[in-house]
DNA sequence: GCCCGGACAGAACGCGTGTTCGGTGGGAGG
DNA sequence: CCTCCCACCGAACACGCGTTCTGTCCGGGC
């Protein structure tokens, strides 16, 4: 085994088991076990369980991330970069489904100097999103608006970018035009709660 | 103190306990210490974490479910009923933000016979917005793409359903607004993936 | 040939956990 | 006044966990 290749298999390990059974649940000696390594051995590469769950998210969130900027840098216009993201992300689902579980499960359970920082780069995610919707923005929404938008994108992206919704990359590709024609209709159309049309949306449902 | 009336307060403490640290990182005595009773007088309640975590959900859900029967038999229309259960929705997950929690994060720890009971309430709350979707739906779309698109409106809902986008009621009516128009004119307005506009969704991203 | 450091492994430690067991007090029924 | 039962508690048990200590092997520099 060459020099320093443990670790692309000890974070896969303990990515599966992590995705799995929860962190908290997922014991070490599995992970060892899973990595080809004993106990003690595991030891020997990673400093603890914390330190783990951060090299997994951290790896999660770079290949993510870069994934993104590789979409993006050819996308030309901001309808382009939208279904960029989506793509992006819903590949990512495809492909890493361990590590969006994790990412989205249990990134909070990070001890407070780590915890931090994973935040930070997970909020950078979440920013590229909101610059892509304000260049999309036809309404000149606040910033506090587009966040809300940005998550209820992401929440979209989250609720389908699992089992059994993405069976093969043809069906992220597909559900990423589905995702996309349906948000970006509503988010360029309506103009607003009380501007909508009454028979859709009075402030009332009782009508 | 009351005979039975010390379920209400353990199932409380439960679910603040289960939300804030997770139900493996929970503990009993923590859960005990919370609703005013020995370790020991907790368990001649209930019959152990696992069924205490069953309790919890299985009483979250009824709340959830009731309140959207109740708000469904006064809507007319089929957009008010897609408003309702937005509403519902929302509204829980201001009111009862813990329990919204579990019922997202938690739901799988269980052990297998209740896994599957709790498993199929969640089930009867999808199949609610599928069946107000598929009578939505301009396109008569197929029971998977009206399936899918009940995760798109359910992972919205989920995404922007908690701290700190809702922090008062008002913030989960007007979110209401918000979310049922974006998701009615994509639902509505959308013909397909294939008969978008190019402009908005050519099968490339980076015309 | 020697040794030295890095890559591991076996076994143990301490701790927190879910759960149980044997009690105890006090209010209701006779 | 006695008894029974129900709500409840203190203390303990067994177990699995993360972590660490003490090695052992082995390939490469001198």
């Amino acid at each position: 085994m060459a020099i320093e290749a443990r670790y692309p298999q000890i974070l896969t390990a303990a990515a599966q088991s992590f995705a799995r059974r929860g962190f908290h649940q997922a014991s070490m000696r599995e992970i060892a076990r899973a990595a080809g390594l004993s106990l003690a051995g595991l030891y020997h590469y990673i400093g603890g369980k914390d330190e783990l769950l951060f090299l997994v998210l951290d790896r999660a969130l770079d290949t993510l991330l870069a994934g993104l900027e590789e979409s993006l840098a050819v996308a030309r216009t901001p309808e382009g970069k939208l279904l960029a993201l989506i793509r992006t992300h819903l590949d990512f689902a495809f492909h890493h489904p361990a590590e969006l579980r994790i990412i989205n499960r249990d990134h909070e359970l990070l001890a407070e100097p780590r915890r931090a920082e994973i935040a930070a780069t997970r909020r950078s995610y979440v920013e590229r999103g909101l610059a892509i919707l304000r260049e999309l923005d036809p309404h000149e929404r606040s910033g506090d608006d587009l966040l809300s938008a940005t998550n209820l994108l992401l929440g979209m992206l989250n609720g389908i970018g699992r089992p059994p919704f993405i069976r093969s990359s043809d069906d992220a590709r597909s559900l990423s035009g589905t995702v996309g024609a349906l948000f970006l209709y509503g988010f360029l159309e309506r103009s607003g709660v009380g501007d909508a049309p009454a028979h859709v949306l009075g402030g009332r449902y009782d009508e």
